[in-house]
Parts: C-alpha cells; sequence; structure tokens
DNA sequence: AATGAATGAGTTTTCATTCAT
DNA sequence: TATGAATGAAAACTCATTCAT
C-alpha cells in the first residue's frame, strides 16, 4: 500500500505530511464511491471532486482506478485487524468471551458497511480485483478473530458451556453472516418488513437478537 | 415501456410468443450480466450478443439499461414468489415444517445466487434501482415466507419445542443471512479459510450446519 | 405528389377515400413536425404517433423522410397558390388593390407559418431539399401574386398615385418581408421589446402598421 | 460548465490562452454547422472535425450539443451588440442618420447569416433552447439600436421631416424584417424571380432598394 | 505535486428504414 | 394496407488516463 513514500526524511516533514493527508483524503473518497458503485460503477473524477484535489492526484498516488480500489480494499482489512483488540480471553469466562466476539463482528459490521460493501465487490467478480497481496491481507485480518473463537469455543465446551459438534469454522462463518447481512441488505429487507432497519433503536434490538440467537445455538 | 402486450386474436398468436421469447431471451442475459457487474459495470451490448439480439431490441422492449434492470429485478422476486411451493404445513409437525422452511431457503439462495447479486446491487445503492413497483413485489415476495415462519413457530412454541422469546422477523432475516452471506461471500472467506466453499461437498455440509443451527437455536 | 393513388375506381371508392385520408393526417402530421424541427430534427415516429398511424404507413405513402418532407412542402405551396383568390383587379382602384394585396400576403403568413418555417429549412439547406418540381411550383405559387403586384402597380403609377421608381420584384420581397420576418421571429423579437408579439391584438396592429408603411413608402 | 475561467496569476497565462484559443476556435466551427443544419440537424463531431480538437472538447468547455448551441447565440448576439459603433447621432441630421441606421442593420445580416440562422432556429422551436440568460443578452444586443432608432425618429419628427404617427419599435421591426427576409429566404425567392438574389449587385441594388424604401415610407 | 486541458476508445441511446405476418 | 418487431448505422456523451505547464 504505502508505496511510494518518499520523502522520510526530516526536512521534507512537512511536505509528508500534506501527501499522507492528501492520500488519506483521496482514500477515504474513494471507499465512498467504491462502496456505492462499486469499482465499475465507480467515477474517478468523482471521486477526485469528493475528495477536492485534482483528479491527477489518484494517479499520482495510486497509479490507477484499480489500484486505488485494492489500496482501499487493503486498507479496511488493515483497519479490521488494528480493530481487533488483544483480547485477554484466558482471564474471561466462555460465555461472556462469546459475547464480547460476536458484540465487536457486529460492531465492526455496523460501523464500517463500506468495508463490507467493497467485499461483496470483490465476491461478486469472482476475486477479480484481488492480488495474492490482498488475499494475504484477507487472511491476516480474520485469522485473530478466528483463532479467538476457537479458543474460547473449546474452553466453553471444556467446561460443558457449549455443545460439541460446534465447528469454529462454521460458527465463525455464521456470526458474521447474521452481523453483515443486516447492514448489506437492509434496504431491501425493509421493504419485507416495512420499517426502516437501520433506524438506531432497530440496530440495537437486532444486535441483542443475535447474541442472544447465538449464545442459545451454542447450548449443550 | 415494457407494458404487457396480450394479443387475444388468434392471427397474432405467433407474433406474440416470437415477442415474448425475445423478452425472455433478453431478461436472461441481462441477469447473467447484471449479476456479475451490477447495473454500473453490465455492458448493453455484451447482453445484446449473449442474448443474440440487435442492441435496438433491449430499448425497444424495455426502454433502456435500468429499466432493463428493474423488469429482471422483479422477474426474480416474481420467481421467488413462484418458488414458494404451497407448502401444508398444518399436518406438518414444527420441527419438520423449521426444517423445510430453512432448507428451502438455503437451496433458493444456492440456485439463484444471480438474483441475490442483483438484489445487493439493489442495496449498494440505497435502493436508488427501487421502484414502488419493486418494493411492492420485494413484499410480495416474501410474504408467504414470512408467513409460514410465523406459522410454524407459533405452533412449535404452543407445543413447547421452540422457546418463546424469538421473535418471527428476527427468525426471518436470521435465516436469510446465515444462507445468503455463505454463497455472496464464498471468494473472500474461502480466502480466510483456506479451502473452496463452493465445493459440492461443503454446500452440502453447510446446509447441514444452518439447519442444526437454526434449531438448536429455536430450543426452549 | 399524389404518386401512388391507385384505386380510383368506383368499386373500391371506400379503400380510396380512407386512403386519401390518412395521407391527410399524415400531411398535417409532418407539417406540424418539420415546422418545429425542420428536416434534420423531425421524427418520423413522432409524426406516425401524432397522426396515429403505424410508421410504416409513411414509407407506404411517401417513400422515405425526406420524400415526406417535399410532399408536405409542396402541398403547402399548392395551398398557397389556391389561396390566391382570382382578383378582379382591374375593376378594383389602384390603392384599393394594393391594400387587398398586403392584407392577403399577411394573412397568408399569418395562417400557415408551419409552411413559412419550412420554407426557412429549404433555405437553410440552400434548396438541397428541394427538386426541379418542387421549384416549379415555388415558381407557379409566387406568380400571380407578383403578376398582381405588377399590374397594380403599373395601374397606379400611371395614374400618378404611386412612385415611378419603385420596382415590382422589389416591392414584392418587401411586402413578403415584413409580413413574414413578424410571424418568424416572434420569439426573439419579442424578447427585445418586452411583450407577446403573438397576441391578437399585437397582430392586428402589425398588420395596420404594415399597410400603411407599405402605401406611405409607395407614394409618389 | 462553460463558467469563466480567468486565471489573473501570470504563470498560467498563456494555458487560459490556449483554452481560449480552443474555446473560441470551437465556436467559430459550431456556428458553420449549426447555422447551416441547425441544432436538430448538426452533428457534434462534424464540428469537433472542423475545429480540429477531439469531440470531448466541446463536453469539456461546454457542457453538451444544446449548451453549445446556446453559447455560440449568445456570443453571436455579444458580437451584435459589441458591432454597435457608438454613433453620434446628437450632431447627424435625422436623415442621415436614418440611412445610416438601416445601412448598418443591412451589414450586420449580410454579414452575419450565420447567426440569422440561428436565430431562426430558436424561433422556429418557439423560443426552446432560450435561456433566460440568453434572453437578456436577446435584449442587451438590441436595446442600443432601437434607442438609436427612437431617439432620430424623434428628433425628424419634430423637423417636420418625418411623419408623426411611425412607432419606433413598429419601425425597428420593419428595417429587420426588409433586410433579414432577403438573407434567409434568398434561394426561395431566387427560384421565384429567377435570377441568383446573392450576386454581389443583386445585394447592393437591394441595399439601395430598402434605403430608400424606409426614407420614402417615413415622409410626412 | 498540482492544475487545466487533451486524448482516444468505449458506451448508451437514437433513428430511419425494412421485415414478416 | 396495417402492425409489431427487427436491423444496422450513427449519434451523443462518458471516462480512464495522459500531457504540458
Amino acid at each position: 500500500m504505502e508505496a511510494k513514500r518518499k520523502h522520510s526524511e526530516n526536512g521534507q516533514r512537512r511536505q509528508y505530511d500534506k501527501s499522507g493527508r492528501t492520500r488519506a483524503t483521496i482514500l477515504a473518497a474513494a471507499l465512498r464511491e467504491f462502496s456505492t458503485h462499486g469499482l465499475a460503477g465507480a467515477r474517478v473524477d468523482r471521486i477526485a471532486k469528493s475528495a477536492k484535489v485534482n483528479n491527477h492526484a489518484l494517479y499520482y498516488h495510486f497509479g490507477n482506478k484499480s489500484a486505488l480500489f485494492r489500496a482501499v480494499l487493503e486498507n479496511g482489512y488493515d483497519a479490521f485487524r488494528a480493530r481487533q483488540a488483544p483480547r485477554d480471553l484466558k482471564n474471561t469466562p466462555p460465555l461472556e468471551g462469546m459475547v464480547e466476539i460476536v458484540s465487536d463482528v457486529f460492531e465492526f459490521v455496523r460501523d464500517t458497511p463500506e468495508h463490507m460493501a467493497l467485499v461483496l465487490d470483490v465476491n461478486r467478480n469472482r476475486g477479480a480485483h484481488l492480488t495474492a497481496d490482498a488475499s494475504e491481507r484477507v487472511r491476516a485480518a480474520a485469522s485473530p478473530l478466528l483463532r479467538d473463537i476457537e479458543f474460547v469455543l473449546r474452553r466453553g465446551k471444556s467446561l460443558g458451556l457449549f455443545a460439541k459438534h460446534v465447528n469454529p469454522e462454521h460458527l465463525y462463518l455464521t456470526i458474521f453472516a447474521v452481523c453483515n447481512f443486516y447492514f448489506t441488505n437492509a434496504y431491501t429487507v425493509s421493504a419485507v418488513v416495512g420499517r426502516d432497519l437501520l433506524q438506531p433503536g432497530a440496530i440495537r434490538t437486532r444486535k441483542k437478537h443475535i447474541v442472544r440467537f447465538v449464545l442459545d445455538a451454542l447450548r449443550p
């Protein structure tokens, strides 16, 4: 990602910061654009305008449109990983640990719907936008969480709190599914149920439902 | 555009069929194109070529690209509704009924990934492609399923088979979520877990997991 | 013009009339369309729709778009000629005769702005739409009027009512100019003078001005 | 689009000039195209080719085809206004002043047939291309001339040189009419009179006729 | 690094005309 | 003759990218 960061020397500090700020502004604008329109539907000029920079800046900093897409995507995965506070699960009761994990996933998904939209775009194109490097980041981002789930699940099982048959990978998938679907399909599902799912109250209720649902399912 | 053309007179039967066939061919080609590329990324010429018609035919029959998108989308919802075999839930034990419901959703989602991709595109644009008419179809398509879930859930609760606190709308959402996410995010999740989720065996296993997971969660 | 009028026999009277009516309807619709949009800007489908016939009828009856334009144009010239009531100028005093001529031109131009618009289109294209046949009709349509002007002018001069130096061709041109310009430029001139020139009252006033202006100019 | 781009800093002078030159080239080419074919019949690619620019340049500088049309039109009105040499009518005898005015109108119309053709196109579409801004320019362009006519007419009347009843607005219209019609209808009228009205000699003769005709009409 | 302008290929849409019935 | 559908060429407009300054 940080491909071309020349100018790290002291004398050029100011410029470096400015450059970094420009990059960040572009990334933010690009995230908005890509998340609503996808890679194909996104418009370079719209991103530039929204970031209040000349469109040439995008090329200078990122090379081209799809490289920018990848940068945004990788940035999102990095943010996900960074957000994984190192949990002290060893000193937490499994039930509490599981609640914490589910809540974290829910909150991440709730707070970064744009990133999730990007991920969907990648999937829609069967990974065509995904470089080997990005694939690596996906794994790196997800691994800690997957390991946490495994850890808590194992401890919970051994304490007789969770059913023996539950598979951690499936659980991981299921937790992500119930959290993510709610946001990525909010508009059409709102049409089905006849009320706005993105109202704060509705979101809180959904979160409680999910946490309880997962824990209920895990009962031995 | 796109008005229902009925030619009840005999002499025009053949022509009607031809027109209807052209429309159907275009709809099918458009579904493929829109599902892989989204509305923005789809190419009208690609659709025309794939449908083996002159590209003007799309305009003649559907008006323009986004009207065609809507036609495809509504067609998909109609197909979903049509697929809802009239279930004889009154004579089915609640547990079996629930298994049947979850299985049906899973199979629908598995068999119509193109339609689900379209739905995601709609959501990504915050419902921008969704006309009032389409909204109505969404509701119409979902209603029978929602009613079935309510019915089975109520009966199961009264027989002491399901926990009292479960809300049918949330359950509907959850079932759809666990089924749908698996397919819409197969590519990136495969990267995380290190194996191809779309292998037939993996799909079967996932289905079993989901059915069991839902039933486990519903236990009183 | 009346190129393909087969079916003149008695037994097919009804059909002939229907065909004639269709032609007339198309011509009227085409006149509206061509006069507002010109040959290039006119749309065949718009004409067909406005005439409430299938667009193929235009081709059947007139061949193609520019042939239809010519038919409309020639029709207009024929109407102009037909309108020239055989004036009994020999028994009319020259001043009255001149008033009558100017009034007739004004009224023709006022009543057939669509035809005049067509003529402008022809001029804009430097006669590109004009066949030899049409040229002939132009002359045929204009000749009687030109002759009348010559006649009245000559008599008026010999009676000492009109200035000797006035040239009949120039007078013809001038009369047409002052009448026609008012209608063909009504919108922009309305913008200049700040009121709507096409109000009935404004038109009447303009006519009076023109008649007086011409007679004043002709004084010896 | 089309906003006035002023780069007051020195360093961008050259660039500004280049842009301005491109705009001017496009405007000139567009004037040619629009005047011969009208808005509807004009071809964007032909304009671009004739201006020797990429066709995107039209969109970059003017937005779209009809915005370009408006720009050309407004440009023409501005040129008309700019052409109005500040006449020293106060020190000119009214008869001479009137001759000068009529001659100026004739020469303007003779020299800018393209602009006049555009104006006709506007009128043909019942002012549809006329924005509020363009309307303002029309008025601004015409006002000085109208004021001059009023001034000369008033002075001439008070000196007993012109008839009292003549209305300045009508006179304005009449002058424009007799000058303009000759050029906008040259082709068809040539067909009527059987000689080419656009020959230099014919034009000179026509001018003399018009000047005399107007002055004759104004006699008390 | 930043800016306005330019490029060239592509994409949607339009349109006169023709075909089949 | 009348109709709906089809055709193929062209037209307007878009867009990622690059150039010159």
